[in-house]
DNA sequence: TCGGTCAATTTTGGATCCAGTAAGAGGAGA
DNA sequence: TCTCCTCTTACTGGATCCAAAATTGACCGA
């Protein structure tokens, strides 16, 4: 791991972290001379940085004219989640072969977690209280966790960086995280990973495959409410569409 | 289509193409003076060229040394064959429902133009005469266009552009051009083909998908000769190691 | 009042300049 | 002769400067 690192690489890992979260939305504006003085370079590495989020599709540049935050469309949103449930099926079967004991623990440790932010968040939307973000946000960590023990095991750099690049387009819409008839796709979530977790233990590899890319692509109907909701929202700002 | 575009998307347009065809050699160190001069522009755009080629993964900056192209290492090309096996099989599966009859056509027209593009490389190999470095190219683009119609069928961009950037990190091998022990892989190629326009013309999505995965994958065998070509070329210049 | 034209301002893209770092040559000492 | 140290050189990263393009807004005429 080298110590050293350009203001370029810097600047571009905060701004890829705030697109992504969603602290910067969809359809800004970034200004180099506003980001210059944030960062307090000059415009130059602050220029590298953008060349390099454009490079991985989280902002388009229009010469002449700026770059903005591109803003995920209905069709991408779905193909993303093809995608990975592609290249999730493929880490998966890959995975089971290789899977130890330990690497099973942890998988229950982090699923065992998971169950209990996932009927954590089913009571408090019962209760009718307001969600509370911060269990949301350590709900999708777990579940991303999960996962993650997968990606590890498989040892596949390529699939983990594509898959990973295409799940993180949608973090930033938080739009959704209101919605409260998503919670039995939680529980179902919950449970899928469970499948998931015991065709590894037996050593299914095709098994755990199919598992994987149906417990993807059975977002789908996520992505619907999600979309809808997008849909609701404002028209972002920016040069007249 | 805007018909503006920097300085250094053209550069950064231009360098790709050579790194992918291998004009550029894997290994090879870019400096951004010798650059600057050949397009006959200042250092800046040069510098936003090569970031973007290094978030592609074209090439790797090293700090206050330079950048240099990245050499693909053995598990990086079969991972790569793994990721397009996937993304293929499902561009296939997605298109199948899809294609018309025109569609249909084009792909009769361009396997059939592969066909005699591989019996003559084959004849060629048989009769003992030198490849005929053309003719491969050829074979090549014919090969990737039966492809490319099941891509732009789909409309799956995304998929499409991952893909597509698997595929090419081979592109510029050019070393295993001159085995002619894969003669009959390139017919076997041949068949392939042939058998997933069936699946597709007789509507069976998930043939055609477990076709397409299988014609990608049945690569194996050639990627074991082209890395054994590999291993036998000669070490790339540069810093140590 | 509305639309169009032209100048002023803003902002980007590119060139040049400067500083800091890494590799390498050469010399001194063991 | 080998090793270590220093000094030079080359090249990158970042700052600043300049030109060109686009947006804004004011002014004018219908």
């Amino acid at each position: 791991m080298s110590t050293v690192s350009t203001k370029a690489d810097d600047i571009a890992g905060i701004l890829e972290d705030e697109i992504v979260s969603g602290a910067i939305p969809p359809g800004a504006v970034l200004r180099q001379e506003t980001l210059s003085e944030r960062f307090e370079v000059s415009r130059t590495p602050v220029r590298e940085a953008l060349r390099r989020l454009a490079a991985l599709g989280l902002v388009s540049f229009e010469p002449n004219r700026g770059v903005r935050v591109r803003s995920i469309s209905a069709d991408e949103l779905r193909e993303a989640f093809l995608v990975r449930a592609e290249l999730e099926a493929l880490a998966t079967e890959v995975a089971t072969p290789k899977m130890t004991p330990d690497d099973l623990a942890e998988m229950d440790r982090i699923e065992r977690r998971f169950g209990e932010l996932t009927l954590e968040l089913r009571d408090q939307a019962r209760s009718g209280a307001p969600r509370d973000a911060a269990l949301f946000v350590e709900w999708m960590q777990a579940n991303y966790a999960f996962h993650d023990v997968i990606y590890r095991v498989a040892e596949l750099p390529l699939v983990e960086r594509i898959a990973k690049g295409a799940r993180r387009t949608f973090i930033g819409d938080r739009a959704w995280r209101a919605r409260a008839e998503l919670d039995e796709l939680y529980a179902k979530n919950d449970l899928q990973h469970r499948a998931i977790r015991e065709a590894i233990s037996a050593g299914s590899a095709q098994a755990a495959r199919t598992l994987a890319r149906e417990h993807v692509l059975s977002s789908n109907r996520l992505i619907e409410v999600v979309l809808e909701t997008l849909g609701a929202a404002g028209r972002e700002p920016g040069w007249g569409q």
